[in-house]
DNA sequence: ATATATTAAGACCTTTTTATCTTTTATATG
DNA sequence: CATATAAAAGATAAAAAGGTCTTAATATAT
């Protein structure tokens, strides 16, 4: 039941890029990199990933850089999880039992059950772009810094 | 808001424990780490800080091994956490922001939160003995191997 | 006392995760 | 077409987590 880093990084640079651009405003790894203060490089290859998984697109050169296209944009956060993370992690018992379910509950199962469902249900029902719009009406956070005004 | 796998061997291993073990029948790591399902050098050592830690006890030598006194009984399952993990990664952002709180939400803080306070109020507030009869009375499983009438 | 069972301690190894660096490839623009 | 810009790819490195092994210390039972 838990997010590598790696993946963390993934949702909300490509949440960023669903809010500040567009296929005709890309954005670049260290502009993204500074903003959501992540590594990097690190960030670079994590986007390589994800324009291979169709979660994201690029393109190369001046003025090139990373973008959500309509379709990318229909994709979910669970998607990005997936292809970074793959679906055991999260699936996996808050204790780390096998095969911890309804018939065989862990102590805490009862506990942890809702919130996944809860919190699953966000990552997967809601496209990126809905996840977007409502974290920004709803005044969440990405990052703690400042976004320039290039990015409002 | 997550658990090492080391902290999890932690904490079924000290309820395994508090639910077998008594001052009068002390139990060997190699019994509890072939029930619970866990590494048995592995959980030696653990066994070796939470008994630093003064946890859980031992006594070394024939018929010896580790139990719980009644003063170890009434710790709470997150000085367990805290002792093997310490406090950070628990109360780490979902989403890794790096002050994430109810005035800088980041998109899943209000989710995340109510189920945080939760599982974190069962972990600080009850004894390991009560939580132990908490799990015991509501058929909650440590394991899913059958444990041996040995310790019934 | 001695043998034995069992924890304690510390060194060591392996795997996974996180992060960096360098080189190549694609593309827009003057 | 030349140049500059940015991503792609791949090799490598560093850190953290997980796991093992060997030897020493110590308590108990006989």
């Amino acid at each position: 039941m838990m997010l590598s880093r790696a993946s963390k990084y993934a949702i909300l640079s490509t949440l960023f890029l669903a809010e500040h651009s567009s296929e005709t405003h890309k954005i670049s790894v260290k502009v993204i990199a500074e903003s959501i203060d992540v590594p990097n490089p690190f960030l670079a290859k994590l986007f390589q990933q994800l324009v291979r998984g169709k979660i994201i697109s690029s393109t190369k050169g001046p003025n090139g850089g990373f973008y959500l296209t309509k379709k990318n944009g229909k994709r979910t956060v669970l998607d990005i999880i997936e292809n970074i993370d793959g679906l055991t992690r999260l699936n996996e018992c808050f204790l780390g039992l096998s095969e911890c379910d309804g018939a065989n509950p862990c102590p805490v199962h009862f506990i942890v059950e809702p919130f996944k469902n809860g919190i699953l249900g966000k990552f997967r029902d809601l496209t990126i772009m809905e996840f977007s719009k409502e974290i920004t009406s709803q005044g969440r956070k990405l990052t703690l810094k400042d976004i320039t005004p290039e990015f409002k």
